[in-house]
RNA sequence: GGCCCGGUGGUCAAGCGGCUAAGACACCGCCCUUUCACGGCGGUAACACGAGUUCGAUUCUCGUCCGGGUCACCA
């Protein structure tokens, strides 16, 4: 038996006490209540935070409320602070919720766990009212069951019913002799039922098709499914946005809220987010997930904008949005019925976007720590530097290795002089340099402009392109070819000590 | 296997009976340029297939194929 069993349940959330009215609100026309309702196992994957996005959208775009449920009755696989996780990521992500576990609405607890001694009694109003019965077959025939169908040739491979019409004493006896027993929902045995999806439309099912499926378990907990109906009425859910894979099983949800009498919630089923063309994301994968992608240098806002559209589009051609832009332009209509396969080659163009909106100012504090104290000691102008890596950054965790020649200069090629463009090559480059370094030893200030000033006038004055002289410094001052900013960026970024040492050594490597 | 859903360039996607079938990313080329980038301009590339409905199908219907989901006392 679970510990929650017992639990008392709040008496307006029990069917003799239960109130239509503790889950009306008081909301402007067309507003929706949407709850996300994640499972604490482990990492919020994309795929989980675009539907916890998609949710808190819907419910803000007609100023509705956005309910945060945890769904943690899985003790299995509960996994320490994967619910901090999930307020952190919600937090920080900006998809605030209206009622939670930290913030008491009046249809709480908001904890599943916290729950549990209200399923049990809903689950015995239907066995009282004929939609629902006691079932104690044993694992054993069940498993014989299942064996005996598959033997059988065609598989039918659900309940046969076989406690569906016990009499009312051989019930009795049963529960009298504390023999254990799971309750059943009734299907009905002919018909179809259907249901409307927003996204997918109408959706029929033969109810020939539907298993007698488990409500309350026999350690007296609900299922998933029971435990979620239950809920989402209890706490006034209009909408219900949830992952294809449920469309299933839906007709079974809504046969329950008919059961009880109840009106269904607006079913909005997302397609997944895949990996490839045949497996969806997964937890096991690292990167796919929203911290790591936040670690490894990843906007916040930008990983919130690449789900965005990953799966819905909006009606323009913008693709750049903020938050609120999102609540304004969002229409859940537009989702897509597809899978989409997660590119992150998109996401660092999304996020190059961001880093490019960033004011100098906020991209140079991005960059501090990424950079490291180490480095930023040998930095004489971090300003510069920073306004010449803005545009080459697309993952701020990609920083290092784009200025690791400013610590030490690598050992590089004088094959590297070679530019046909510049038309340079190991001769031109040592003459260059030698023209560059009484400039650079002399020259005052130590700025961009002044630096750059003198050497392109020297240009000038020798009749030759200023590349023919300055892309030698680069590859003299960076030892690579790919350096962000011109030569005379880089002299003033590593200071003159440093520039006229790598000058004379790259001569001694011509000489 | 039964049932359910899906199928527009490599990827995300617009389209909702008539279009030279948008746009973005990626890729390629050119320009700019003190390297590499940024930026600007241009380019390659798609309606899974077969019937039917229609004057006309990417759009509607059916079938085929392919892909995914679901068939638990898991969520």
């Amino acid at each position: 038996m679970s510990d929650f069993v017992n639990m008392t349940a709040p008496a307006n959330m029990t069917p003799e006490g239960y109130d239509e009215s503790i889950s009306a609100r008081d909301l402007p026309a067309g507003a929706k209540v949407t709850r996300f309702a994640p499972s604490p196992t482990g990492y919020m994957h994309v795929g989980n935070l675009r539907t916890a996005l998609y949710t808190y959208l819907t419910a803000r775009h007609d100023k509705g409320v956005f309910i945060l449920r945890i769904e943690d009755t899985d003790q299995g696989r509960k996994v320490e602070g994967a619910t901090d996780v999930i307020y952190k990521t919600l937090t920080e992500t900006g998809l605030t919720w209206d009622e939670g576990p930290d913030k008491p609405g009046k249809v709480g607890p908001y904890v599943q766990s916290e729950r549990m001694g209200i399923f049990k009694a809903w689950a015995e109003k239907l066995v009282a009212e004929g939609k629902a019965y006691y079932c104690f077959c044993t694992e054993e025939r069940l498993e014989k069951m299942r064996e005996e169908q598959v033997a059988s040739g065609m598989a039918v491979g659900s309940y046969d019913r076989h406690c569906r019409n016990l009499s009312k004493e051989e019930i009795e006896a049963n529960l009298k002799n504390g023999v254990p027993y799971v309750i059943r929902q009734k299907m009905p045995l002919e018909g179809k039922t259907g249901f409307d999806d927003l996204i997918y439309g109408h959706i029929e099912v033969d109810n020939s098709e539907l298993e007698d499926q488990v409500l309350l378990k026999s350690d007296g907990m609900p299922t998933y499914n029971f435990a979620n109906v239950i809920d989402d009425h209890l706490m006034g859910i209009t909408h219900v946005l949830r992952g294809n894979e449920y469309l299933s099983s839906t007709p079974k949800y809504n046969l329950l809220y008919e059961a009880f009498g109840w009106t269904p919630p607006v079913y909005i089923h997302c397609p997944p987010v895949m990996k490839d063309a045949h497996q969806k994301l997964s937890k096991r994968n690292g990167d796919a997930s929203y911290q790591d992608l936040v670690a490894k240098g990843y906007l916040s806002e930008a990983v919130l904008n690449y789900l965005l559209l990953l799966g819905w589009s909006p009606e323009g051609e913008k693709e750049i949005f903020s938050l609120d832009e999102m609540i304004e332009s969002w229409d859940p209509a537009r989702i897509s019925k597809s899978p989409a396969i997660f590119d992150p080659l998109k996401l660092r163009h999304i996020n190059f976007e961001y880093i490019k909106a960033l004011s100098p100012a906020q991209f140079i504090e991005k960059a501090k720590p990424v950079i490291g104290e180490e480095l930023l000691a040998q930095i004489k102008d971090l300003p510069l530097l920073c306004k010449n890596l803005q545009p080459r950054t697309e993952v701020l965790g990609e920083i290092p290795e784009q200025i690791g020649f400013i610590a030490s200069l690598p050992d590089y090629d004088t094959e590297l002089f070679c530019n046909k463009k510049m038309k340079t090559d190991p001769a031109t480059a040592k003459e260059a340099l030698e023209i560059l370094l009484p400039i650079l030893e002399t020259i005052e200030p130590w700025t961009p402009e002044a630096i750059f000033g003198a050497c392109a006038a020297k240009a000038a004055e020798l009749e030759m392109k200023n590349g023919k002289l300055l892309y030698p410094l680069g590859i003299a001052l960076a030892g690579t070819r790919s350096t962000p900013g011109g030569g005379t960026d880089l002299a003033v970024i590593l200071g003159r000590e440093k520039t006229l040492e790598r000058i004379r050594f790259a001569l001694e490597k011509l000489a």
